[in-house]
DNA sequence: CCTACTTTGTGCACGGCTTCACAAATGCAC
DNA sequence: GTGCATTTGTGAAGCCGTGCACAAAGTAGG
């Protein structure tokens, strides 16, 4: 749901209004169930497009692929916002969740590294689908700056700073090899920039306050490879062997 | 360490060899270490690559941006492969992870859904660095079937049971829209891959015994966000209201 | 050999997350 | 209004992961 949309109570929000008191909003919601809210929103923005009014937790537990329990509790963190014999509207719901994630705002994004990765992510509708806008695309490499993607035009790096503060960008995400990164990283928080998404495969270094969030292709194979490996063992106890053929 | 490459044995590592019985080597690496190894092999190749011969828990859980007796407790997972006093050798835990990981062996990764993604992913040198290798791309649009991406031609998913089989595929990489994710996905596992790396924005239905692992830049983004309104909102209780202005 | 120093491997306690199971709350039929 | 069916919200138990702190094991120097 869009920011600012009005529209009609239902009957059921109406008597949610008298049930509860803000309780001075449990501030601390864990991790692991913000980590979970954009998947119950999705699923919830699914069941919205059909028209669905109101959904059991089990139903949206299915929907969203985890245990009912788990999305009950969850959904307690926000508040008490279900009715029981029947469920959740969906449409109060997705404000809840959205305004929660901070989604009812939209957020300047800023993506530093033109490559492959860069290119696809500018291009990807699902950062604009939720109030992410992409307010502005560098890299270093000068053959790249001026091109056009996504509709915007390339800058260089040296306009990292001035594009942050200007265009008021609170997210930026990393796509730069992982030999450039640090440095980026350093500069766009010496510009006031708390929120990193890294594409890079290196550590970042940042100081406390700073959320740096990871997405690491080769990890999540080696990963894959580790689970792979041991199906195809089906669990036998191999005699592994060091190259020499020194028995460990 | 590529699989099968022969070198010394340092005195440090002879010793080990008297030391431990293969002690029915532990099935069961914590999956919380599991995600960390490959973060390790990342820093200890760093090491590899100035000639460092030994590192202690503390410098490589710097290098590696984690707590230095979580790094202990994940290597002896393992087994034993440090020594007191000294440390571990480089070289020695580079091979141990490796082969722990399965990445002593190459494995056959095929991408389906070439769009600006599924071309990033074609083309990330990540990948090929560490066993695994491309060895298939396939779309359902015929417009892009023929093309020439990262040395590879683009072929039909028609296709997709039989390159699956004659290739020896057993990582498929899920880079299509969210509509044919499952679709594609359930195709996949009946021709016999049982590990999926999805980055369609879908919760994939899977029986028991196939992982998947999946990659969602939107949700990323939206738990940034989350964090970043908690930030400025510097913990403040707000009197957050629903739209028409009614305080719940 | 003996002492001083370094570093690993791990027992333990703590905290967070998950899951079960059920009381409380709500809707509906009559 | 009463009883029944449904579904939420949550107490409680158990599991897993983290980090401290230290004994064990090794090195180095004389």
């Amino acid at each position: 749901m869009r920011p600012g949309t009005h529209r009609p109570l239902s009957p059921l929000e109406h008597r949610h209004v008298i049930r509860r008191i803000p309780q001075a909003r449990d501030r601390g919601i864990p991790d692991a169930t913000v980590a979970r809210l954009p998947l119950y929103l999705r699923a919830l923005n699914g069941l919205a497009e059909r028209g669905t009014p109101t959904v059991s937790s089990e139903d949206l537990a299915v929907a969203a692929g985890v245990n009912s329990a788990k999305l009950r509790k969850d959904l307690s963190h926000l508040g008490s916002y279900g009715t029981r014999g029947v469920g959740y509207d969906v449409q109060y719901l997705i404000y809840q969740i959205s305004r929660e994630l901070g989604l009812t705002q939209d957020w300047a994004v800023a993506i530093v590294g033109v490559g492959n990765l860069g290119r696809a992510l500018a291009n990807y509708g699902g950062f604009v689908s939720r109030g992410f806008r992409i307010a502005g695309l560098l890299d270093a490499d000068p053959r790249v700056v001026g091109d056009r993607i996504a509709g915007l035009v390339v800058e260089h790096t040296d306009e990292l700073e001035s594009v942050i503060k200007k265009r008021g960008v609170s997210i930026v995400v990393l796509a730069t090899p992982a030999t450039a990164a640090q440095q980026v990283c350093d500069r766009v928080i010496a510009a006031g920039v708390t929120s990193i998404l890294n594409f890079a495969p290196a550590v970042l270094a940042v100081p406390d306050g700073v959320d740096v969030r990871k997405v690491d292709l080769s990890i999540e194979l080696q990963i894959l490879a580790f689970h792979e490996q041991r199906k195809a063992n089906g669990g036998a106890i191999m005699a592994e062997e060091w190259p020499d053929g020194v028995v460990m």
